[in-house]
DNA sequence: GCTACTATGTTCGTATGCGCATGAACCGCG
DNA sequence: CGCGGTTCATGCGCATACGAACATAGTAGC
């Protein structure tokens, strides 16, 4: 029954939800997420730990170049840090040079956290991965990061 | 516990955050998303978006059911729903055999835009998979379907 | 026909995620 | 020095997202 109406370049196929990057991205990052939240402990949210590992690199950083450096608006980054306060992973000190800012740093608990949920983060990105062999990884990997 | 140290896998190399699929997944969403925001007409996200398109596959379709459709949590759906109600683009009626279900189907309105955006979620699709050669989509598209 | 299980829709609480606005502080340039 | 533009942190509003808990409504097994 006439499902030919749907198409507006004359030829052009069907339109299916499914095949549209925009829904398959939403849904493998949903699984990501899912897959991450099982494994991780402390009941870290991925972004929690995304930041933490990346005050872990830095040393000491402030708020925003923190959410820069791990792709979140300042707003947003705003309340990760905070839990990660209240958690007591993380600290914050004054800038002496810019009274703006508040460095962020691991506590002795966060440094020694992070430390240990390395090799969970491994694990994790394994088995997000597990249904690609290990050639389809590397190329799922090298076309992600060309859409980032 | 003691999960060895650092690292399980004996050798191994940094631990580098923006190699993680998780992290990738969610800023190619997060990109995306922008994209999608940037075209999309009537203020619709993403989401409302393919919670109209499926509607409109369906026909009529229950709350929960469209949710599996497309993906969302049954408490997610509702609001959803609810916004695109608000927009009068979609109606609720009672389902005469399921006292629980209150069925959805597009208003005139609704069906009458949902044909209008399909070629604009088209477009949308195409400049989200840009930076991209043919085979490179098609690979990509392939491989992220193992991922859902 | 009754009971146990399941399904549906809803509300609550927590956590992103972003646009927009604001106040404070910094910085470059004249 | 001072002024305009920028940066930083924060707040508010809205929209996902999901777990948990609920009341109501079907359904399967006996």
């Amino acid at each position: 029954m006439a499902v030919k109406t749907a198409n507006e370049s004359g030829i052009a196929g069907t339109y299916v939800l499914e095949d549209q990057i925009g829904h398959l991205l939403r849904r493998a990052h949903q699984r990501a997420s899912a897959i991450f939240q099982e494994h991780m402990a402390e009941d870290l949210t991925p972004q929690q730990y995304a930041a933490l590992i990346k005050i872990r690199d830095f040393g000491s950083v402030s708020q925003n170049r923190l959410g820069r450096a791990v792709a979140m608006d300042p707003a947003t980054s705003q309340g990760v840090v905070q839990r990660l306060a209240a958690k007591r992973l993380i600290q914050r000190g004054d800038d002496p040079k810019d009274r703006r800012r508040s460095l962020l740093s691991l506590t002795p608990r966060g440094a020694e956290l992070a430390e240990m949920l390395i090799p969970l983060g491994r694990k994790i990105t394994a088995e997000i991965l597990e249904p690609l062999s290990e050639d389809e990884q590397a190329a799922f990997l090298k076309l992600l990061k060309k859409l980032t």
